[in-house]
Parts: structure tokens; sequence; C-alpha cells
RNA sequence: CCAGUGGUGGCCGAACGGUUAGGCGAAGGUCUGUAAAACCUUUUUGAGCAGGUUCGACUCCUGCCCACUGGA
């Protein structure tokens, strides 16, 4: 059977998709985006939709800004993708920086089978966090203790845990995901890719950012998902130009951070300088190397 | 030239005659249906310059420099 999965993944601004594309020429392959941000329609220029026209990558353009999505909707795409694809005989590529999203595809974990209880959570969501701590204290006084104190004051999370403890403590179908995995991961020097984020956010600007904003919200509001994301958010509140662009430029850094230290503790992950010659070469060779030994 | 106001860490910005708030930024992390999200930790003494008062000065006084505002 073939169920080879090859994932490029890596921060902002280091060139998955250029790379990506190259590779799926090479490997008669086909793209799936592992990106939460470019599923938005109409949010092109921001979120660096900047691939060829001609070349087709799946799960982008998928929903709408005013549309709530989840990781666990995305694995549910991404495998009906890969299915497909490889019924096709073809190679998929997953490309994206999106690090929970692959992780959904390599790792799934049982609880995404429990769906978000609106009703719960127009509730919960008016709680401070003391009080979400001793509920789920309450709920669950062993896992409770084991909370780091990251996740201790983390009222999303803190949420989704007495929701998942409220809802379902039995059974839950697990989706087993088995796939002969390569992932290789692109890197940079932060002094080499923060140069570049700024660059981009002038070209951007060029591209007409700014009336790409004005149309979305023609139809839609900043209290909307898509809106909240980087390139977006920081044109909000009657919001000078120049500081928002400062806002913007850091943002875009911390993200490259926590992108990251995400995918610094992957196991079995390769990660590829991209500021070092021979890339390409570089990765076809390992991705030879790959077919040839399983 | 005169008067007023003000000069605080990489930046913004309070309080205070005696262990220097806070924010931003920066660095490092956490991660099981919002993940470009949300959250955590760390950034341990800096006051325009020169003097003076005081046991002790960022805080009070004097001079100088600089900035802004108003007036000649």
């Amino acid at each position: 059977m073939f169920n080879k999965l090859l994932i490029i993944s890596g921060p902002t601004a280091t060139g998955k998709t250029a790379l990506a594309i190259k590779l799926a020429k090479i490997f008669n392959g086909e793209l799936i985006s592992a990106d939460s941000r470019q599923l938005y329609q109409g949010m092109d220029i921001g979120t660096g939709k900047d691939h060829p026209k001609n070349i087709k990558i799946n799960l982008i353009d998928i929903i709408k800004p005013n549309e709530t999505f989840s990781v666990a909707q995305y694995q549910r795409l991404v495998l009906k993708e890969i299915a497909r694809i490889q019924a096709e005989n073809k190679l998929s590529i997953i490309v994206g920086g999106s690090g929970l999203y692959i992780d959904s595809v390599v790792n799934s974990q049982p609880t995404y089978s429990i769906k978000p209880n609106t009703f719960l959570r127009f509730f919960l969501n008016k709680f401070s966090v003391s009080t979400l701590q001793k509920i789920y204290k309450l709920l669950d006084k062993k896992n409770y203790l084991l909370l780091n104190n990251s996740d201790k004051n983390n009222p999303r999370r803190l949420i989704r845990k007495i929701e998942i403890r409220l809802f379902c403590r039995d059974v839950i179908n697990h989706v087993s995901t088995n796939f002969n995995t390569l992932h290789l991961s692109l890197t940079a020097s932060n002094s080499y890719l923060f140069p570049k984020i700024d660059q981009r956010i002038q070209q951007r600007l060029k591209l007409g950012l700014l009336d790409e904003i004005k149309t979305l919200l023609k139809t839609y509001n900043w209290s909307d998902p898509g809106l909240k994301t980087i390139a977006y958010k920081e044109f909000k509140v009657g919001a000078q130009l120049a500081c928002a662009l400062r806002e913007w430029s850091s943002d875009e850094k911390a993200l490259v951070r926590r992108q990251k230290t995400w995918f610094k503790k992957i196991p079995g992950i390769i990660f590829i300088d991209v500021t070092k010659p021979g890339l390409t070469g570089k990765t076809v060779a390992l991705i030879k190397k790959w077919y040839n030994l399983v």
C-alpha cells in the first residue's frame, strides 16, 4: 500500500510553499496546506497566498472569514484528501506552519471526537480563570493537579478540559492515522528571517493589503475569526499606520518564535537550514533515500 | 531674549525624601476541536549634566544643557 506522506513544515517566511511546489513536480505529488489562516477565502495578501495560480493547493480557501474552524475539522478534511491522493497513486505533500494541524495528521488525539458545546461555553466564558480552575478541580482533581502553570492559567484550555470531562468520560473513537512519514522542516536564524519579514510587510502593503481589508470589512466584522489574523488585526482600532505596522512586525516575529518552539521537539523531524546552498538538491536526496529505504 | 512645562531602562510611562509601578519590546517555554489562538517564565537599579541640602535624593535647592509651548 502506498501510504507515504511528505511533510514540509517550518516557520513563516522560510519558503515552504516554493520548495513544496518543486518537489511536487519531481515526485508526482499533490500539495495539501496545513495553514490555519490560508483556509479563509478573500484573505490572500495578508496570509501570503502568493503561489502561482496554476498550482493546485488543497485545503486553502475553504471557509469564509466569519466561520469557525478547528483542528478536528481540519483532520477530517486532510485525511480525506490524503486518501484521495493515495488512490490516485500520487504523493501527498503537506505544507504549512500550523504545528497543531500537522500534528493532527500524524498523531491523532482521541478527544477530537468530542464537539465543543456552545451552550456550556457561553457560560464558562463569563467565568474568571480562578473559577474555571475550581470547576475543573472539582470535576477531575487528579488531572487538575498535573496541570502546568501555563495550562492552569489558560481559560481556553480549562474550558475545553471541563467540556471533555462533562460530556464524554467514556469510550471515544480514536481515528488512527498511520503513515510512513518524512517530515522535513525548513528553518533559518532569526537574523535572516526577521529582516525578510519586514521586507515582506512592505511588499504586502504595495500589493494592496489595505484595500483587501477594506473589501473584507464590507462583508465581515473585526470580531469574526478570520479577521483575528496577523496582518489584519493590527489595523483594527483606528490605529495609526506606523503603529499598526510595528505591531504587525512584532506579531509576526513572535509567531516565528512559537513555530520554532513547536517544531523543535517533534521526534524524527529533519531540519534544513534554508540559508545554506543546495536546498532543493538536499531535500530531493533525502526523499529519494526515504523511497529506497522503505 | 523672557516666561511656563518637561527631560526616568531598548521604547512608552507612573508613583515616591528611604526594599524603583506597570506596559511595550526582547528571550525562552506550554500545547489533545478557536493554534497566525490562548497561556506561562525570564528580562535582578535606570533618572540630561554639574554642584548643594540631607543620615539618605529619581523625588527638595542652585547653575548649565536640551525639548516643547507661549510672549517679545
